[in-house]
DNA sequence: AATGAATGAGTCTTCATTCAT
DNA sequence: AATGAATGAAGACTCATTCAT
């Protein structure tokens, strides 16, 4: 059944499957068969698309972080300019589906945790990083000056991410209600 | 030749052992060859001593833990009574040394990944997360009526988790100042 | 779009390619893909051109075997009809150019080990093998007796494919001048 | 069945595995798996006492230098002082058993032509060619001028590499007389 | 108490071949 | 004529565990 340009249908097809595995299994125990067996093809064709194990994994990574990304440009696109309502957009961004849905929170952490041994991981998590500090950094300095801005900035990028992971490590699904609530107060404290 | 009352030293050897085998490795490379190997015993001890891979990683996740519980409880100690006085002291048992220097960190970050798939890890870190909630919750509720306390508790756990995991990720060393800094800010925010 | 009358230009470029890649990489690390990206073509084409790896190889074979014959003939027929000259000339042959560029005696050093377990491949070496003796015998035999010309090629044999081994073998380009000064001594000392 | 002080023995018995191995087998097709086999062992155990299946490999063609290494010495031993009869004694220790029964001649033809990819291969080679030439030009130095020992000695080594060589690659049993004859001669006449 | 020899399942990767287009 | 997608077996290697000593 060989056909021509199979090539991005086969890509999604195996970062599918590299989610469900991660998900599912976790990051120590999802094995190339495993995914294969997952996407319903033979192994030797994840080294054809991805030249191996850890170029599956790295590009799986990648959709997850463009995937992110997306979901919050499009939530900014869609507010004022104020910066508080920017702020807030990027908050939901994070809490959006699918973003807290426990499948992803858990590949997500998996990602982090193996990141810091995997330099092409660690430089990806670390784009991240810096990405959501900078953008909330930039409409804090909209309204506060620089030092203030920058405090307010870590300290919302931290609630951000607490939230985050202790989401992903308690039983149960999450209700982004209470997060995007305790933020949003959060926002206001400091722009005041 | 046979010792007696080696066991809690050899126990606490391979405790050592894993956790900078797991601190320089990653939770995925750690084989139980590399601990034997640095505490400088054979492979089979680990299995007399733990009865496995797994006890051993259990064992070791409890020690931290242990760990965790006595500084922030020697911390509080040191403390006058008022709610203000005792969360902060929490705040500083969470980023008191050992706890933030960067291979407890990474070990932490290793620990709670593969919580998600090792039930025994997992139930060990739901303790975790449960203890820190309700300290904080019952300082606030001193304070504040349940609900609001209920709601500053978890701001300020997932303040304290946000910022020890960006800490975890980022490069280089942490300096604890600006978390309990605005940690303190948080807490005096709340109970305002 | 279908082009007539690839059929020998493809056979040589793959045939080239082969050659290329087991000078390079050796017999064993060289894989029909290695092959077919130095010839810049896909892999598939070689089955369509030589039904599989081992008909490449054999065909690759082959063309060396044929190569050498048909140095050693353009030599031969450049001499006059004296045994010494004749004998010389089928040294000077095997020791020519492209036969002792470090890259053809890899390859036929490859060849040579694989026909041990390959029996088409065997089938070549030992026409090759009785080829050459044959050929000097029969030169020898103009002038000694019988038994005394048959151990006069086996010793030339040896002493050709004995040079032709060591140099292989030994680091940096031949020199094979005193390669063929050693051979012209032994002629002349046998035909004495 | 673990016992203690076993590596001697399963060392040597992994390398009688493996050069039955590649005799029967050849160089490219034998496999870990099949040198397990062949000892009654398990795959693992070769990364256990060898590292891997290249520690194996130079492992057992270092054992065979040795081998040869010690039948000339113990020729040269029962013989007189005279060049002639020392050189002769190389000869024969290089067409003694077991360097001529037709395993062990395939074993060495096969590492000869790997030795040309793989670098810890090609320095035992090397030293073993190295070896051949020098022991022979000791000797020939005794009677003859410098430059023509030097001829001598690599005529000599050719010849006994050639008859090797062809013994190795013709079918059927080798008869050591004759080369050995034939390399006498030549001895005599460059001694004369 | 402690060793380390031994196992065998499991992992990733490579590869020659096949085949629809 | 030519491609390259896809397969699945086979390869080397790693590893947690067991066990005789």
């Amino acid at each position: 059944m060989p056909k021509v340009g199979m090539q991005p249908i086969r890509r999604q097809q195996l970062i599918d499957a590299t989610l469900s595995a991660v998900n599912e299994l976790g990051f120590g125990e999802t094995s190339i068969s495993q995914i294969a067996q997952r996407a319903g093809v033979s192994t030797g064709i994840i080294s054809h698309y991805f030249g191996g194990k850890n170029g599956l994994i790295e590009a799986t990574m990648r959709y997850l972080l463009q995937q992110l990304g997306n979901v919050v440009a499009e939530i900014k696109a869609g507010v004022d300019d104020s910066p508080e309502q920017r702020l807030l957009a990027i908050v939901r961004g994070n809490f959006s589906t699918p973003q807290t849905d426990k499948a992803a929170m858990k590949v997500w952490l998996a990602f982090w945790a193996s990141s810091l041994h995997h330099p092409e991981l660690h430089r990806l998590q670390q784009v991240n990083h810096y990405r959501l500090h900078s953008n909330l950094k930039y409409e804090f300095m909209k309204v506060l000056p620089k030092q203030r801005a920058e405090q307010a900035a870590q300290g919302l990028a931290a609630l951000i991410d607490g939230f985050w992971l202790r989401g992903a490590l308690v039983s149960g699904e999450i209700d982004p209600a209470l997060p995007i609530q305790l933020c949003s107060e959060y926002i206001q404290q400091q722009l005041k």
